[in-house]
DNA sequence: TTGTATGCGTTATCAT
DNA sequence: ATGATAACGCATACAA
């Protein structure tokens, strides 16, 4: 075990403790000559200083938490993958706790971490809670919180987003574009602001290209691939399939490919399929998926920016960050 | 902020701070009614003991190291669960960090995590380094480490492995038992332990079936879709397709099917296909892919387990633990 | 049963 | 330029 501590340094080179501490944070007046002595002698006995007492001493833990609805989940492991990256250079550790879409489990989560006396929270809430109203109150206590996705723009906090709205319009548009003539949309739960945005953007397409009622439908159902199933089963059965589905994400865009392909109907060429928050299936399935890539990665390094900006009390700009993404065409949506 | 301490709740109560300490760690001789009026208070204040002076009071730092290639990958998300699930419980904190498949970044994470005077590591290496021989060291002189696959069998430290010859050889036996005829594996790296165990297992298949040298083949691809893209483009020029491709992981299997549909051949029908560490995709796609799946979030759990025990100093009857998991077969191997 | 005093390994203030 | 010493918040040996 690593047990040198300062003081062993100290005795070993007859000097005080003090000087070895200033030696280490060389901000403090020492002679440069004792300071590389001290160096090399404290490297020799493979002293590092003890961040335990660091902390105790700064009363600053230098852990982050972050909180999303769970990691084994591509699009939040490449949230906290960006998280990590600025976090760890700058000196911060990142504990990360999952809500398994749970808002109470979110909230004990909270405690933990405030407990352990992080520095600062990054938190990716599972949805619209009450305990939206409890971080307001810890911010205005001087805590230090920033929000990824899944926050409604109007919440006055720091926070990085995707710009729902606009690519799911622009999504929808392609579709329009690729002469997809009925769309239907198959979208999340309505109390996630995600479903609802992604909503107004297919809706905003289709009052732009002037779609009557009779050619779209926008069908609740929900993020996971059984949800889909059951719904285009039903369409089936009623002879109701649209030209082309927008969907809520990939996962449904998958599971209505792979219904279609069961009963013989052709993607793209009878029906278009796009999907959302590209995961790297979409390029690996056949046919390779269209859908709208988040740059999930660079949220994190973003939100984890502006978290060290708010520990360190430097004004920011914009309190809310709205990212774009790729619209990223493939086979699934391009009929000859 | 959090800034109620030890002290604070001594003076309100007019009792020492021994007093509140002994009440939180309720193992010292304390009048039940003191203690009970002691925690009710603390509580109304808010109180909760600083985990950072609790450290260093008893030089324990209750954080665990895990170090994995990459956690943007469904296996080591779900491994990583594991061990937070257990570890969480037993009042640990768990620091995670990415090698990127590189043994030197994996050394300058384990040595960062030391530093940070973690109680102790659980490691899943990149590759059969020689950072090995460091680990080794450092468990004599007395770390605690704990490995996770991709490591030999015969590496003398604690463990958890799965068992890559057995499934490897039952994932043949059942193209095999299928009627297939030619099989050709398609194989990852040849420095990687698994890749090695898996060749072991199709090999010990192709014996035991008395299959003749002209009826498989083993390739070695990579683990990488576009590896295995190369491959099998060369196969069809050379007009050497086998029966049945039984491949080191989902991914390449999925690109396989996916050239194989460009090129009009059916799966299951012409050419079997298998996968291997199964991934969500595999009962996503169409056709559904057969795999072996691995119980992941057990590894990780049984390593954390076997982390804490090791930690106490709990003896621990097998040094190293080998799993088993489940063939699921599904439609790409299923030809009536 | 409770209180006092010491130390964990640092950093920072004040001397020298 | 360097050394002595007091904190940081807690647990614990010892005293009462």
């Amino acid at each position: 075990m690593n047990k040198t501590t300062i003081k062993d340094v100290a005795k070993r080179l007859n000097v005080s403790i003090s000087s070895v501490s200033r030696a280490f944070n060389d901000k403090y007046d020492i002679k440069k000559e004792t300071r590389e002595r001290i160096l090399r002698v404290a490297k020799e006995m493979g002293y590092h200083p003890n961040p335990i007492a660091q902390k105790l001493k700064q009363n600053k833990s230098f852990n982050i938490g972050v909180i999303v609805p769970e990691f084994i989940n591509e699009y939040y492991s490449e949230v906290i993958s960006g998280i990590q990256e600025v976090l760890n250079v700058n000196g911060y550790q990142v504990l990360t706790m999952q809500s398994n879409n749970c808002p109470s489990l979110e909230f004990k989560n909270v405690e933990t971490l405030l407990n352990n006396r992080v520095d600062g929270l990054i938190i990716c809430p599972s949805c619209d809670s009450e305990n939206m109203n409890f971080y307001l109150e810890k911010i205005s206590k001087g805590q230090h919180i920033v929000f990824v996705n899944r926050v409604k723009e109007s919440f006055p906090a720091k926070k990085v987003l995707f710009n729902n709205i606009k690519w799911s319009y622009l999504a929808t548009e392609h579709l329009i574009q690729k002469g997809y003539k009925k769309i239907y949309h198959l979208a999340g739960n309505k109390n996630l602001s995600i479903s609802h945005d992604r909503i107004s953007g297919f809706k905003k397409a289709m009052e732009k290209y002037k779609f009557p009622t009779s050619s779209f439908k926008i069908i609740e159902t929900g993020l996971l691939a059984e949800d889909a199933t059951v719904i285009v089963e039903e369409l089936i059965l009623d002879d109701d399939l649209p030209d082309a589905f927008m969907c809520i994400n990939d996962l449904v865009a998958l599971s209505v490919i792979s219904i279609l392909s069961e009963h013989s109907i052709a993607v793209p060429e009878d029906i278009g399929v796009i999907g959302f928050t590209e995961t790297k299936m979409a390029s690996l399935m056949s046919p390779k998926l269209s859908s709208v890539k988040q740059p999930t990665y660079e949220m994190g390094k973003t939100a984890a920016e502006m978290l060290c900006k708010s520990i360190n009390n430097i004004v920011i700009e914009r309190e809310t960050v709205i990212m774009n993404g790729d619209l990223n065409i493939r086979k699934s949506s391009s009929r000859s």
